[in-house]
DNA sequence: CAGCAACCGTTCGATAATCGGACAGTTGTT
DNA sequence: AACAACTGTCCGATTATCGAACGGTTGCTG
């Protein structure tokens, strides 16, 4: 049915270069070199300096870089890309409130966060007062088959696609406790029917995680909810007998909210 | 010296419209058309189906959006790009612990803002348990001349780009305390030499809001930390002479730790 | 189940957008 | 003054990009 497209030379019809390329030159910019050169921007994008410069100038005259003596740097413009998906979520008037309630009926952070890949990324964030145990922004990503969050998003995903993550994921004993694909497989049997998953210091020594996945009223999986808490602080009993209902019954509120 | 760029037509050599115009398709999607059809896409940016095709391929293959049943949506991975913004900043070290303890000893949440032409943006905030009195993510952005941040922001403009920004400024009575244009320059003025800026209920009623700007080592404002409370809770005398040391205390040490 | 409406997918010649090498200009340093 | 390390600009060559047109698919309706 398909044409075979010409694997090797890689050069479809259907993509923008230009676009790709100039998405590449944003992401560029990073904590080690928060502002840079047209040269080292050409350098680092396999770019010809002529080329570097149209992308910057281009960037720069919409407003996404400024100039200072010589060296371009993103602007605060950029976030609003990044803020037409947290819009397209469209989280701060009914999700939001519903986090911050749970917030503080445990007195822990609570997150919500979605499958990207194999990846779980937050995007939206209510922290505890006082210690934050790692400094998890929105849009920051952790593995997911060594999340609580991640698990609950791959349980409740179809056969083919839970597949593919699977097969991508590199397991990593990343504690003495993690978990690799057999023992997952089987976990996420019990989520299922758990409803929750708890994961017990997989991802870092001391850190016990809670998260139950979030339902629109289709059915389908929108993201997850989540909070984390220091294994001193609470027990696992605790975490079962006081955490989960009151998780449980945030995520079917949310379900009556979501569009 | 330089050519005269046809003017009229606009068409710039070294604009890459191809670029500018996947950036629009990605800032096409939004709170109230979170996924959209091709065509609806298509008309959204005045492209034609083929071309608007070809931008959503693009962005799919780099896994920007995904299609769910001939609609498109944006995945979480378009947070990358502003966060590359965030990641040039690299406030999580440093910026950060300094913020919280400014939170904690103020009992108020704490702000970290940029300006970005006539707006303030939020790049760091450390929210107050309980009520959160806005919804204020990182990326918001509000007008910068009626917020204690814009103020002490372009406070510390030089001449030239204060008055851009004065020009630009659309100027709005937003309560009865707002101050207009000619009220803000001598505000400014005096905000230079107190080192702080109070903006009382100017932004919205009952809502009183403080600010220091943050300078590097070479005496250049990077960015602003900001509080704001409840009318009710603070006083103003009690917010120059408790808050305003507090906050000043933790610029001079960011003064330090800035590269 | 034919006919229609509203979509999406694909192709291909035309065209304009993009490229990059070469040269010129600027700045700061020794 | 010579040099290094940049950025700015030009223009012919090259393709990437465009869009109209046609073909499919799906779902609805009488």
């Amino acid at each position: 049915m398909s044409h075979h497209k010409s694997d090797a030379a890689g050069a479809d019809k259907e993509f923008l270069s230009t676009f790709a390329r100039g998405l590449d030159v944003i992401r560029s910019f990073d904590t080690d070199t928060p502002s840079m050169t047209l040269s080292a921007v050409a350098e680092k994008n396999n770019l010809s300096r002529a080329s570097a410069r149209r992308f910057l100038l281009t960037l720069q005259k919409l407003g996404y870089v400024s100039q200072d003596d010589k060296k371009f740097g993103l602007t605060a413009k950029v976030l609003e890309l990044g803020y037409s998906y947290l819009a397209s979520l469209d989280f701060s008037e009914t999700v939001t409130p519903i986090m911050e309630e749970v917030s503080y009926q445990l007195g822990e952070s609570c997150s919500a966060l979605v499958l990207d890949g194999v990846d779980i990324v937050y995007v939206a964030r209510i922290p505890r007062r006082g210690l934050i145990p790692m400094n998890l922004q929105i849009g920051a990503r952790l593995p997911a088959y060594a999340t609580s969050g991640g698990r609950v998003l791959m349980a409740s995903l179809q056969s083919p696609e839970l597949e593919d993550v699977m097969e991508k994921t590199q397991f990593e004993q990343l504690t003495a406790y993690t978990k690799g694909p057999e023992a997952l497989r089987t976990e996420l049997s019990k989520i299922r029917s758990d409803g929750y998953a708890i994961v017990d210091q997989e991802l870092e020594l001391g850190m016990r995680a809670l998260a139950v996945p979030v339902f629109d009223r289709r059915g389908t999986a929108r993201f997850a909810l989540n909070s984390s808490s220091h294994v001193s602080s609470v027990s696992m009993e605790h975490i079962v007998s006081e955490y989960v209902p009151i998780m449980q019954h945030a995520a079917r509120k949310l379900t009556e909210v979501l569009p």
